[in-house]
DNA sequence: ACAACAGTCTAGACAGTGTCAAGACAAAAA
DNA sequence: TTTTTGTCTTGACACTGTCTAGACTGTTGT
């Protein structure tokens, strides 16, 4: 079993050094997408970084630490997907609007376990100051949008306000529905291509788009 | 510590009858709602309702078997919620979609982590017959209202489906920001009163109904 | 009436979990 | 070189879900 030489040569991996945090990261995610939220162990994760059971607890409070660092890392890779699909759609308002919300449907169904965690659950710690920064600074890119599209700002115009609740929630229902099944059979979206998808998803999605004003 | 008699007496709980499974279902009810999905145990359970920690496996198969059940039974509350608050409302199709979605919301932040379990967790187990048939229940319930709305079988004319998904996203949506806390900050709800509330989530309920056809 | 049976619950064992404390080890600092 | 600091391992603890064997109760069969 034990395949690994004794690593007396400093060539080799390292005590310690190799940066474990961001290993630990990699491998929990890893875990995560193949496992499930629900059956994720911290000790696996050890494991899989080659590390004793132990040794998480030196760079991760807890287990829930390590997944409000892996939650956080999430809402990074979101953002980043929304504005990189964004650059790649038409320039008006509701193009733009349709773009965020597809890359974010995208992101739930391509990281399902990844988005429960992220919105779903109790796990993360919602006082960790990256978390709380980095989720709080999605909701604003939203209310962003909406502003662009509704040309007024929400914190001022409670109207607007409901529009970009409402917003929300229809993509993030959408998103849900979809990655725990309940869209399928009404959908079957999973007969279609990924571009037919995006045809009904954005169908799907302008109709919270207010007519023309 | 053994306050309890040795029931030798016929008058006492029993050994056996006294329909264990349902003691356990309204047990790990209040287990699930005080401790939340994430730290219930099927253990606390059966500490709960006075019996060993092996005697629920003769009734549910598994720990996600007794969840299952009680999701199915989250399911039919769900239902009659929304009948009975249909039933207090204005009939016109408008106000029965709201007065659905309302109930539906109010049950989501009654019974959050119930909510969380019928829809967010990959614990129960959909093939179970009761849970899916009354789980399809649900969603038959708002095809028809929606039905009632357009005048449009959803089944037949895909645009209808579409108007059907997103009400039911915008809900579901609307009703998962709610409970994991996403939308005090830009709503403030919780300092408003329960009918304010009502009227706020009524307001942005109908961004999603078409306009006058 | 008594015996056999089926249904119900208990009790103990097992592997797995997260967390904690004590120690071993390597690299950097003195 | 010695000390100190940061890193990781190891073993223990209480807890989890599941399985097995057995004890007890109530019913059925004769």
């Amino acid at each position: 079993m034990t395949t690994k030489p004794p690593s007396k040569t400093k060539f080799k991996k390292n005590y310690h050094h190799g940066d474990l945090p961001s290993e630990l990261l990699s491998a929990a995610e890893i875990e995560l997408s193949e496992k499930g939220l629900e059956a994720f162990s911290l000790r696996s994760v050890a494991k899989r970084a080659s590390v004793s059971h132990g040794a998480p607890s030196h760079h991760f409070k807890d287990l829930n630490g390590l997944l409000t660092a892996l939650a956080a890392q999430g809402y990074e890779r979101l953002l980043a997907a929304q504005i990189e699909r964004q650059r790649h759609a038409k320039t008006d308002p509701i193009s733009q609007s349709i773009a965020s919300g597809l890359a974010y449907i995208s992101f739930a169904t391509e990281n399902p376990a990844l988005f429960r965690l992220m919105f779903s659950s109790e796990k993360p710690d919602r006082n960790d100051e990256n978390f709380a920064r980095i989720s709080i600074a999605t909701f604003d890119r939203l209310i962003n949008d909406i502003q662009n599209r509704l040309e007024t700002d929400p914190y001022a115009d409670p109207d607007a306000m409901k529009q970009v609740i409402a917003s929300w929630a229809m993509v993030h229902g959408l998103a849900e529905l979809m990655i725990s099944g309940r869209t399928e059979r009404p959908l079957e979206l999973s007969k279609m291509t990924a571009s037919e998808q995006d045809t009904i998803l954005s169908e799907i999605l302008m109709k919270i788009i207010p007519p023309i004003k």
